[in-house]
DNA sequence: TAAATTATGTTATATTCTTAACAAAGGAAC
DNA sequence: GTTCCTTTGTTAAGAATATAACATAATTTA
């Protein structure tokens, strides 16, 4: 496969798409499916065959033609593409509700994203541990970094913190962050940032609902 | 203003943009903003003015030229091509981590989306309330939907009860589904199912740290 | 009062993305 | 072994989207 991620710029929607690609091959039963065409994932999907061969090659060298795709090969080619080959480690800031359904996720892992930390600030939930990891104060978030490696830090505080963890989390040397609390948080150029508006996917779901209920235009003349 | 979202097909970015634009109006301190300039808006959520001109435009009778947007008329104004301009009611099913931080979650209700249900099968946890809602057995879905007339349902359960779920919802007379398993979940054309698959998101986030990461690119010649 | 400035709405252009079309290559049927 | 069918990689066309350009309108400044 060639390395040609860095050449041309890729479309956001086609990563989006092959990560959908991912977490829908994962989800098959190994036995089942061996090999896989473009046409049974896109169905799976509900997209075109096109749409996956023309992502796949933006990469090129995913399978050959007249063959279907071996879906092990397929695994592990998006893998790479995602930087998912290689273990990355995460930790979660905020261990209300969300932090612990985030930390209780059993998909990341098997991404090969491992959690190595929860921090909070409340008094109570320091020292108690989720699925093996400690509850530690945030100011212990520059040590473990460094100590463990981070690469990603979850944002899972009310909206009042969640600038002060972002700056905390960046002078830590964290280097992408996910933010899940309502409001948007900014820093360098240099640092990934990528904020998860809950709210955006429901009004979207209202919006398509409110859409659904429309009778069919009747036009004007 | 026109009433024109019937007329053309609206693209789904724009609407995702329209979300995001009033979600960060409502985040806006009332007394310094009273108006805003399509610069202003656009810096904020680093985008070009243009796009959210355009994406106005799509539906017309935001602003006057001359003029810079008013707030209030704004927020109106999405909220009411959004379908948030009417109160609406949904059900959470799940009341583990996840489900117990969506209905806990504040900014939903801000929208008019109003939390009447929560629904799990575990005995241990039917009978307590969470915010002034009483967690109920998941039999009791036709009669809650019927009576309190619900639109939406949120899937917060585990994976292998996705699928079943959503068909419980569907036969409920539930129009519109937000599923947060990992898996898909499917249905009828009429039905809108929106599969929210945490694991892109943040597999989108390993890629773009991946990019990141990489030196530019030296020309080969 | 007139010119300059700063807005938005609208139209036109440029770009990006999606879909279709087709060639090359393997497997199955005969 | 040959033909037909299926499948992928690739190129080309088409559609959708984003950006720029410009006309119009209000405010500010001289």
């Amino acid at each position: 496969m060639k390395d040609t991620q860095e050449k041309k710029k890729i479309p956001q929607m086609t990563i989006t798409r092959l990560a959908q690609y991912l977490n829908c091959l994962s989800l098959l039963p190994k036995e089942h499916y061996i090999e896989i065409s473009s046409k049974e994932l896109a169905a799976k999907i509900e997209l075109k065959p096109t749409q996956i061969r023309q992502d796949f090659h933006h990469f090129g060298g995913f399978g050959q033609a007249g063959y279907r795709y071996k879906v092990k090969d397929l695994i592990a080619g998006l893998e790479r593409i995602l930087g998912l080959d290689r273990q990355q480690n995460m930790i979660v800031i905020g261990v209300g509700h969300l932090g612990q359904a985030l930390a209780n996720y059993r998909n990341f892992e098997k991404l090969g994203l491992r959690l190595v930390g929860l921090f909070d600030l409340n008094p109570r939930l320091i020292g108690i541990t989720i699925r093996d990891v400690r509850v530690r104060d945030i100011d212990e978030i520059p040590q473990i970094v460094y100590q463990e490696d981070v690469s990603m830090g979850i944002i899972a505080t009310p909206a009042e913190a969640a600038q002060k963890t972002a700056d905390l989390l960046i002078s830590a040397g964290i280097k992408g962050i996910w933010n899940f609390s309502p409001v948007m948080v900014t820093g360098p150029q240099d640092i990934i940032i990528q904020n998860e508006h809950l709210s955006v996917g429901l009004m979207t779901l209202s919006y398509r609902l409110k859409q659904a209920k429309k009778p069919v235009l009747i036009p004007e003349h």
